[in-house]
DNA sequence: ACGGTTTTGGACTGAGCTGTCCAAAACTGA
DNA sequence: TCAGTTTTGGACAGCTCAGTCCAAAACCGT
């Protein structure tokens, strides 16, 4: 009767601002515009729903992502450059910070099924940024000399920790600046 | 009648292992094991007792992270190398991550006085940090073109990515790679 | 030892939570 | 149009939550 994808959209912006625990079924009713009934029939349960908003925010940010990545016609500087540019420039609308970072820190240690499902999202964006260095470092453009695989690695932990700082109000300037220190280590 | 500080500090592990939404004041009484009567008789609200705990985790972990900060016997590079450190070997007994950084991600966007205490413990490592590597310059450790509070904006962002993969259960080996990766940018 | 104060255990309160239920409304195919 | 199914609103149930209260116990200076 509505739009099943449109209703998860809302509930997962809810879930990004607010977090999981702090988000009540009435203040979700609210920004879906469904009643009880609605999403109880479709979605089973809160915890379903809340799955269901983090597939959705894989797919959605994953793609373009995974496609920044692999854009064979940028420099490899420039392609983590850009990855790292969107914690600088949220898209409006969006939550600050990361609904996947949120996910972690908040459900990581006591919810040991999330944090796999978070892995097996990761997993392969590691891995493509891993193989993209590789080449990159093939065509001289990185040191062949470093590792691959930690670099990736570091790449991500940067834009966690710059989400980390945008939940806290950190200025375009302070993020732009660190992006900046970081790309320092390729 | 009973230890003020260490119940102070049994509620901090609980803030920290779970958040402050999925702690419930019962899980309070547990790990200190008070009554609520005396929870509430002397730290008079959930949130209050938060706080408290919150200026005990400043206190405990800032000192020391000043002090190596400060540490003019060592070079920059190694400071930073030990500072990061910090996330790869958690004091026994110590929940995953870091109590400052759940709370700026569960709690920053919707409680904006959080945040300036954040700010108020951060902002002095930040600029003691800046100015160690501002030295650092002078002395010819660090290339002296560098932004100094660039560095060390960028130091903590590395550090709150670390906690954030701490949280996801990262391995230490990870960690240490992507500290190593992390140098380079000195 | 003892009167006065403080602290404690645990029952209690009212509000808010997730999830259920059902009758009415809306939709469907023929 | 109309029987049959699906969807909806909103009352409801059961539970857990943060916080209160009070009588009993523990503590204190003298």
């Amino acid at each position: 009767m509505f739009d099943e994808e449109q209703a998860v959209d809302a509930a997962m912006r809810v879930f990004w601002a607010s977090g999981y625990e702090a988000t009540s079924t009435q203040a979700l009713c609210t920004a879906t515009g469904l009643g009880r009934s609605s999403i109880y029939n479709t979605f089973t349960s809160k915890r379903t729903l809340f799955d269901r908003a983090l597939h959705r925010y894989f797919e959605t940010t994953g793609a373009t992502q995974l496609a920044l990545i692999q854009r064979e016609d940028l420099p490899i500087r420039e392609r983590v450059r850009r990855i790292l540019w969107n914690a600088v420039e949220p898209a409006p609308g969006d939550p600050p910070g990361c609904l996947a970072i949120n996910t972690a820190v908040e459900l990581g240690p006591t919810h040991p099924e999330l944090v796999e499902l978070l892995n097996t999202d990761h997993a392969p964006k590691l891995a493509a940024l891993a193989e993209a260095i590789r080449t990159a470092q093939a065509a001289g453009e990185v040191d062949a000399a470093r590792d691959p695989a930690a670099l990736a690695d570091y790449t991500f932990v940067v834009l966690g920790g710059l989400r980390v700082a945008a939940r806290r109000g950190a200025t375009s300037a302070s993020q732009i600046s660190v992006i900046e220190a970081a790309l320092q280590a390729f």
